[in-house]
Parts: structure tokens; sequence; C-alpha cells
DNA sequence: CTCCCGATAT
DNA sequence: ATATCAGGAG
């Protein structure tokens, strides 16, 4: 691998985390969570579905049922009901339900907050556990496993060309090799931002967006 | 790789 | 009509 690509691409790297964070110094989830269950519980929702439309679901789902223990025991197709307008509504609410069936068994009704347990839930990747243990969990400290990376923070990296690979369980590393640990939270939530009001999939915004000058404009894969 | 799946933008 | 949306499992 030669040294002169390497580092500029590590420049440019760092020139990315700067900008991103004077034009979303404040990024965050969008979903509305109260607690480290209900953000686990939205972001298993969020599949294939929009932040909009997983709020409104939520909403009533954690008024009817607010804890693991009562979204464990109740009616399986009650709950698909419930979150039917999320998409995948069947394999969502089963993964619900032994997930929050696992937590009452195994963590006292509690989320796990180290990685390894986090993975261990049906229905959870590295994905939704960077999500959770990052914004719920290690959001004061600064403490980090890893990013994660989802459908926007994938397109964004590579259209930036932070990265090569298209797989997100590949694209991780690579951002974490290019992006100090204390901005690895930051990072991602601000390339979502970015990825929905400039980088969108179909009709990228390339005039007005503030990573102007920092972008190889590369294409779509 | 396929399957799961409704809502919305283009 | 089709692509895409804070993915994960088999």
């Amino acid at each position: 691998m030669p040294r002169e690509s390497s580092k500029t691409r590590q420049q440019r790297a760092v020139e990315i985390d700067k900008r991103l964070q004077q034009h979303y110094p404040q990024a965050s989830s969008a979903l509305n969570w109260r607690n480290a269950f209900e953000l686990l519980v939205a972001t298993i929702l969020s599949a294939q579905s929009t932040d909009e439309i997983v709020n409104r679901v939520i909403k009533d789902l954690f008024k009817k049922y607010p804890t693991a223990e009562e979204l464990a025991v109740t009616d399986r197709e009650e709950l698909e009901q419930e979150i039917y307008s999320t998409g995948f509504y069947r394999r969502k609410a089963k993964n619900i339900q032994t997930m929050a069936q696992k937590l009452v068994d195994e963590f006292d009704g509690q989320v796990p907050e180290n990685m390894e347990e986090m993975l261990a839930l049906p229905g959870v990747a590295r994905k939704t556990a960077n999500v959770v243990l990052n914004e719920a969990v290690h959001s004061q400290t600064g403490n980090y496993e890893g990013i994660a990376v989802d459908t926007h923070v994938k397109r964004v990296a590579y259209r930036l060309g932070l990265t090569n690979q298209t797989d997100p369980k590949k694209v991780e590393p690579d951002l974490m090799e290019l992006l100090p640990q204390e901005s690895w939270r930051q990072a991602a939530n601000a390339l979502i931002l970015l990825g929905r009001q400039y980088c969108t999939a179909r009709k990228p915004n390339h005039e007005d967006c503030p990573l102007e000058g920092l972008c190889p404009k590369l294409q779509v894969p």
C-alpha cells in the first residue's frame, strides 16, 4: 500500500470530521427514545424504514408496553399490528419479543452495556448494537466500541472516498481507522444528516453540500 | 446470495 | 413503476 494515497485519505478524513462538527455540532439520533430499551426497540424497528414512521409507531407502542416485561408477554398479533407500518412487521415483532424475553431472563429486564452481550440478542447486529451503546451508554464517556454504519453512513463514506468497501461490516473498520475515537458517535450522526439532507441516494445536491471541496464526487456503486 | 415488507420520493 | 428508507438472519 503506497504511503501517499493513504496519507491523503487520512488528511481528508480529518478535514471532513472537522467540517461535519462545524456544520452539525449537536448531531444525534432523530429517534424519540427515553431510555436504552426504547432506543433498542426503536432501532430494530428502523430497519428499512424512516425515523418519522418509527417515531410515530413507538409513541403508541411504549404507551401500551413501557418495559421489556410487558413487551415480552403481549399477544404477537397485537404487537404486529402496532408496528405494521414500519415494514418487516412479522420478523420485527418476533425479534422484539424474543429479545425482550432474553432481557427479562438474563439481564433483569435491562439492556446489556457491552458489545458481546448486545450482539447475542436476537435481531441485533453491529449497527443496532453501536447505536444503542454509543447513544445510550457511552455518550458521556466517549468510550465507543465502534461506529454505527447504516445505509446513509455507508453511502456517504463511499462517495467521500473514505472507503472502497460497500459492505457495512467492512466500512466500519475503515472509518474507525480514519476517525479519532471521540468523533465516532458525532461523525456517524452527522454523516446520516448529511446523507438525508444533501448526499441523498437518488439525487445528491453537490451545489449546496457543506462538504464542498472535500468530496471526490464519486458515483453511487 | 435471498428473504423479510410497508411507506414514500422520484 | 421503481428505488430507497438509521438491517439482520438463514
